[in-house]
DNA sequence: ATTAAATTGGTACTTTAGTATGAGCTAAAT
DNA sequence: ATTTAGCTCATACTAAAGTACCAATTTAAT
């Protein structure tokens, strides 16, 4: 967040900065318009460039998660719940004491997730998934 | 690649029409300077953010696999090439078919990368591998 | 109220995954 | 030349993962 202010701050002073160089290479006639403009174009799409990556690599993902995808493929609540547990990596004994289910539960909420995802292993339903971006 | 030349055309042609625009309103007198530059400045901040949002999803990754990682944690050609079909999601079988080996040295060689990356299961092994930035 | 879908869980079974151990082979370094 | 590390593969085992059914319960919708 503190980063996001002083960007901001930064973007705003480059602005002004260039509001007024502009101002002054027009009156004394040193630079031609074109120049300023070029100058200020550059400018904007780097800082275009920077804010982008920014954002970006605080989600850590590029992408949206596809909510319509996951309703698409017939996923329900608990289901996604559980591959989401997969995903990062817990057996299905683990994901069953985090959600305080017994384990029988979890395999039959992971067979049928594998059937909707057609996989044949829950590491296979990882790439799947994130190839509908639903991870 | 279509698509990139595609993008710089729309590029050179907008810093054309900008260019031309800001003339012919700083002749007529109609707009300020100041209009014109925020103008060009938005437009190109929004370039910025489209080109870069562009290249992120070609590579697909965000960052550079972290070769001296992978040496760091004593992991060898095969175990790496081994690990990679894992993230893809094939069973050891299937991965012994892709490079021409057992499954028993598939085998081996995952047991040995889980405990090199410390993780119990191969979709904990994933996780971990990405953490450490070598996926 | 009753159907329909989602959730939970059990048993019994097959298939993968993973461990432990030993051993032969090759290529590179000492 | 011989140690060393990496690669290969096998056997025998235990532990997870996954399938196939069945069934009770809950919850939302008609």
């Amino acid at each position: 967040m503190k980063k996001t202010v002083l960007v901001f701050s930064a973007l705003v002073a480059a602005i002004l900065i260039l509001f007024q160089l502009g101002k002054y290479t027009m009156i004394s006639g040193d630079l031609n318009i074109e120049i300023v403009v070029a100058v200020i174009a550059v400018t904007f799409f780097f800082i275009g460039v920077y804010i982008n990556k920014r954002s970006l690599h605080k989600q850590g993902a590029e992408y949206e998660i596809d909510q319509k995808k996951i309703k698409d493929l017939d996923i329900s609540e608990r289901e996604y719940e559980v591959l989401q547990w997969i995903h990062k990596g817990l057996s299905n004994k683990e994901i069953g004491e985090k959600l305080f289910l017994s384990e029988s539960t979890i395999k039959t909420h992971v067979s049928n997730l594998l059937v909707k995802l057609n996989a044949k292993r829950r590491t296979q339903a990882i790439q799947i998934a994130k190839d509908h971006k639903i991870l």
